[in-house]
DNA sequence: TCTGGGGTCCTAGACCTT
DNA sequence: TCTGAAGGTCTAGGACCC
């Protein structure tokens, strides 16, 4: 192992929650939590302010509403973050190239693989510096741990949170480590914690002192030996740049038990046609074709089909699909549903049918063309060719637990609250709520003070979706933009809406 | 109270081939 | 031809992470 802390680990604090507080002046200082907002929704991200009252990620979102019925309640934006994303991770990749991303808000960092810092104090140096920076890029704050192994690394960022930094000095990992709980080592969840705490393991020393055998008769071998190597400060898993996915799935919860297995075979089939739509935008096939079926008591299965080559035909992983639930049994409801698809390639079965047919015409000088598909596959009518333009993969966003019913006319926008609007009279803001035919808008930006509240028709045409601000006013050529504009002062032509014509001031309904 | 979504990795049994 | 061991693949489920 490494004997410098050089290894770096961000985390960035309440990202989602900081994101929108700092998107919405209103919200700053307030108890804010993101999550899916549907009955059966959990939280994503709760400000630092909402965790005083208990709430935290993974909590649902029922229990986190009666802890703190006062905190605003908002949808994630992950097109939003994603963009703050990007200026983060392109801030670490300036410090090596070595970036090794864990999602939106998280990263590690190899410091000495571009000799950006080579011990202790040059590291806490890059550590000062970086979050400078991404505070004044960002206007957010991260917590940055530098240790010499990932493991450490990201303790000690956690040790850092919220908006600070720390770093493991060489010698001190294993008397830093013994006195913490088992659940501070990664791959220590509920399950292996409890199963430790019965075997009267509750510390990381008390992991070591147990030994291998001890670890690995408990727990099996792979995680047996790792949790011991953990244990004594041991780990020596590099910093990898790039990770090819290994599978790309879709699933959806339900707000209410499906019972119709009519209406469940509808929703795997919609399922495997968004999977699909993610596999193209990948540019990927994949062999195996997974159902997964969460029933009404929340007992989870899942049942796979390995076909006789990779495939990304909407077609094929439908059929798939529709066969594996032919082998479950739904009575008594489903809650979730979910087609996902792995043994993931970049060329499909079609590929090689065609390269086959195509020797084979080369050898015989037959012109006849390929094989459109396997013999095992059959396409549906209306196949799209491969890798067309594919649909917006970009929906990690809020889980839709109902699909939107098709008698909602197209061009009516879905008023979500915590989302960014542009009036054609008040200018930007976002939708603080919505309801009764009636959306209730904040007019406020990133750089204005707090906003006022106005109430409009939900059909209102001078109110229109609109793209989120930056953050930080982006400087062009010196000049700030928009950023600090006045929230009565009209959109921005930057911020106004593309897709829609902007109609006549809409009539406010109330106004405080 | 009532538990999301998108992933990764590991284990274990069944089955097949050598 | 039969039998058993070993190893690979497929399948299902569990645990964990963010």
């Amino acid at each position: 192992m490494r004997r410098q802390p050089t290894i770096l680990h961000l985390d960035m604090d309440a990202f989602y929650a900081s994101a929108e507080q700092a998107s919405k002046p209103s919200l700053r200082g307030k108890a804010v939590v993101v999550g899916g907002l549907g009955p059966r929704g959990v939280v994503a991200t709760a400000s630092y302010e909402a965790r005083r009252f208990g709430v935290h990620s993974a909590m649902p979102m029922g229990q986190a509403r009666r802890l703190a019925p006062h905190a605003a309640y908002l949808v994630p934006r992950f097109r939003f973050y994603r963009a703050i994303s990007d200026q983060v991770m392109a801030l670490l990749r300036e410090l090596s190239p070595l970036v090794e991303p864990l999602s939106l808000d998280e990263a590690f960092v190899d410091l000495e693989a571009s000799g950006a810092a080579d011990d202790a104090a040059s590291a806490r140096a890059v550590g000062v510096r970086l979050r400078a920076e991404i505070r004044a890029v960002t206007g957010l704050t991260g917590s940055v741990g530098l240790a010499a192994s990932k493991m450490l690394a990201k303790i000690a960022s956690e040790q850092a949170k919220p908006d600070g930094l720390v770093l493991i000095e060489p010698g001190t990992e294993r008397g830093l480590l013994g006195p913490m709980p088992v659940r501070t080592l990664p791959g220590v969840g509920p399950a292996t914690g409890d199963h430790l705490r019965r075997a009267g393991i509750t510390t990381v020393a008390e992991i070591a002192e147990a030994g291998e055998d001890e670890l690995v008769r408990l727990l099996g071998r792979a995680h047996g030996t790792a949790l011991y190597a953990m244990a004594l400060a041991r780990d020596e898993r590099p910093v990898v740049a790039e990770r090819d996915a290994k599978s790309v799935s879709v699933e959806d919860t339900y707000d209410l038990d499906i019972h119709d297995r009519v209406r469940i075979r509808l929703e795997v089939q919609r399922l495997a046609d968004r999977c699909v739509a993610r596999l193209r935008a990948a540019a990927r096939s994949g062999r195996t074709v997974v159902l997964k079926v969460r029933r009404y008591d929340f007992s989870t299965l899942t049942r796979s089909e390995t076909l006789r080559g990779p495939t990304d035909d909407p077609g094929v992983v439908r059929e798939a699909a529709a066969r594996l639930l032919e082998s479950v049994d739904t009575t008594g409801g489903v809650r979730l549903l979910g087609v996902g698809v792995s043994g993931l390639a970049d060329f499909t079965q079609e590929d090689l049918f065609a390269q086959a047919a195509h020797a084979r015409s080369e050898a015989t000088g037959d012109t006849a063309g390929p094989l459109a598909h396997p013999p095992d596959a059959q396409p549906p009518p209306d196949q799209p060719p491969r890798h067309e333009a594919a649909p917006d993969a970009d929906d990690h966003g809020p889980a839709r637990t109902e699909p939107v019913p098709a008698e909602v006319p197209p061009d009516e926008p879905h008023w979500m609250a915590g989302s960014d609007v542009v009036h054609v009279e008040y200018g930007p803001g976002w939708v603080q709520g919505s309801g009764v035919g009636r959306v209730t808008v904040r007019f406020e930006t990133p750089g204005s003070p707090p906003g006022r509240v106005r109430t409009f028709r939900t059909g209102d045409p001078g109110l229109t979706p609109s793209e989120p601000l930056p953050l930080v006013p982006e400087r062009d050529g010196g000049e700030p933009d928009g950023g600090g504009q006045s929230p009565e002062s009209g959109p921005s032509p930057a911020s106004r809406p593309k897709s829609r014509s902007s109609g006549g001031g809409g009539a406010a309904v109330s106004s405080p």
